[in-house]
DNA sequence: TCATCTCGCACGTTTGAACCGG
DNA sequence: ACCGGTTCAAACGTGCGAGATG
């Protein structure tokens, strides 16, 4: 036996799934060319995983966008698709650390983002159940843009302050363990630790990529991929509302960076005892100024003075302990789960994951009319089935020369069971109007719902 | 001038190889 | 030769703050 992780440690990057968009009509033009760098024109644009998912309607391709999404609510959103005969209608999934996502929620979850990618504290942590334990899953996470918005932090709360930029290449992170079947997902809570953001475009690592002060909704996917009894096809989504967040590259709100030191274990060296807490560093800092002082009297008069001294460890006064700001209003998340949400409060949407960005078909926010993608001849050189140990080679062709390539290396798995063959295309996304809408959703400016 | 971003720093945690004794 | 426990160093993950950038 062997452990999936050890099959497959190399999927732990994250994927892109669409190209970029054209420029479109509700994008500023200004701003259109910077994308021309993400573009990847030889994507498959036809139906992602259609061979995949082979036995799902074309009308149950739809992930529909969260709930409340303040996209613009003039936007009908489409029907949840029925639930999927070959992803167990009872996948139920619950976010394990949830008190501290609402801890950081009811202050406003700032994450830190930088050009080599930074993790995600708290991190996404959840348990799933109701998986058939012999078939293969996958499971991933993406981030969904939210509010439309740019944000700023303005007198200690965030406003939203124009419009959001546009869309980063789209990538998925895919949990190192995938494919593992349901028993090895349900055993114990699935960790996506490793997750990392980045506000880096052209990001070589395969860090899903967000833009700074901009809010976002990670989003968990669970994708059947086949299994002994050929259970496989559908997709289910699934979305906390604690865990929006805001992308900074600096943190904001004071309450965040408490939080984070005090919750993070790697940030412990800034709690109040660490010697990487404000005492000790301005206490470091005088004693290093101490020793230039120092040196300097030594190289220009040596014998006349003593060793330096560097007893200066006697406790800095703190600086004056600013009263904490106000909390902001409690969030008022509109990130509510609709009909047949789970008990935990996380919506899932049973479905062909052909439509894990948007409607198929409809009509690209990105693009002017006629520019629709087409879908391309299938690959000549897909397999099906594959061989067992040749889960890469599910991957369309045309994505040799994408960034995901680099994440796929290392040793071929032993063995594994037959998955169908594994396709991704690129379908619009977001839908129109969703997510590049003026800011009205917040009426007045309120602070974002977090 | 201002808001935001980048980078280097110091410190703590994690990880895995090397070592040791049973 | 094998196994389990310990040690140690390198890699990695943090927030901070100064300086750069637009």
């Amino acid at each position: 036996m062997y452990h999936p992780s050890e099959m497959f440690s190399q999927y732990g990057g994250s994927y892109p799934l669409r190209p970029p968009p054209p420029p479109g009509a509700g994008y500023p033009q200004s701003q259109a060319p910077q994308y021309e760098a993400f573009r990847y024109p030889d994507i498959d644009a036809a139906p992602k995983l259609d061979s995949f998912f082979p036995s799902l309607e074309p009308s149950g391709r739809l992930l529909p966008p969260a709930p409340g999404l303040p996209y613009g609510s003039s936007q009908a959103l489409p029907p949840g698709p029925p639930p999927s005969a070959r992803l167990p209608s009872g996948v139920r999934m619950s976010l394990e650390n949830g008190e501290l996502w609402k801890k950081f929620s009811s202050v406003g979850t700032e994450m830190i983002i930088t050009k080599a990618g930074r993790r995600m504290f708290p991190q996404l942590k959840v348990s799933v159940t109701g998986l058939d334990p012999e078939a293969k899953y996958l499971l991933l996470v993406d981030v969904l843009p939210v509010g439309g918005s740019r944000y700023k932090w303005h007198s200690k709360r965030w406003e939203a302050s124009g419009k959001a930029e546009l869309p980063p290449p789209d990538r998925v992170y895919i949990h190192p363990d995938s494919p593992a079947s349901g028993a090895h997902w349900m055993r114990q809570p699935v960790s996506f630790h490793r997750l990392k953001l980045t506000n880096n475009t052209l990001d070589p690592h395969g860090h899903l990529i967000v833009h700074s002060m901009h809010r976002y909704q990670p989003r968990v996917h669970v994708i059947g991929a086949g299994g002994r009894r050929g259970a496989g096809g559908g997709c289910a989504s699934f979305t906390f509302p604690e865990t929006q967040f805001l992308t900074v590259t600096a943190y904001q709100n004071p309450q965040i960076t408490q939080l984070k030191i005090e919750s993070n274990p790697f940030a412990k060296g800034f709690r109040e005892n660490g010697m990487n807490s404000k005492r000790e560093r301005e206490a470091r800092i005088k004693r290093k100024i101490k020793a230039n002082e120092c040196e300097t009297d030594v190289g220009e008069s040596e014998s006349k003075k003593g060793p330096c001294d560097s007893t200066l460890t006697e406790e800095m006064p703190l600086d004056h302990q600013q009263p904490p700001p106000p909390l902001l209003p409690h969030p008022s998340c509109s990130f509510y789960p609709t009909a047949g949400t789970n008990p935990s409060g996380a919506e899932a949407y049973v479905q062909h994951p052909a439509a894990f960005h948007g409607l198929q078909g409809a009509p690209s926010p990105y693009s002017s009319p006629g520019q629709e993608m087409t879908a391309p001849p299938p690959s000549p050189t897909a397999k099906s089935p594959l061989e067992p140990s040749d889960f890469r080679a599910m991957l369309p062709t045309s994505w040799n020369s994408l960034d995901i390539i680099p994440f796929l290396g290392g040793p071929e798995p032993p063995d594994a069971s037959p998955f169908p063959p594994f396709k991704f295309s690129f379908t619009p996304y977001p839908p129109t109007a969703r997510v590049y809408g003026p800011p009205t959703s917040y009426p007045g400016s309120q602070p974002p719902m977090l």
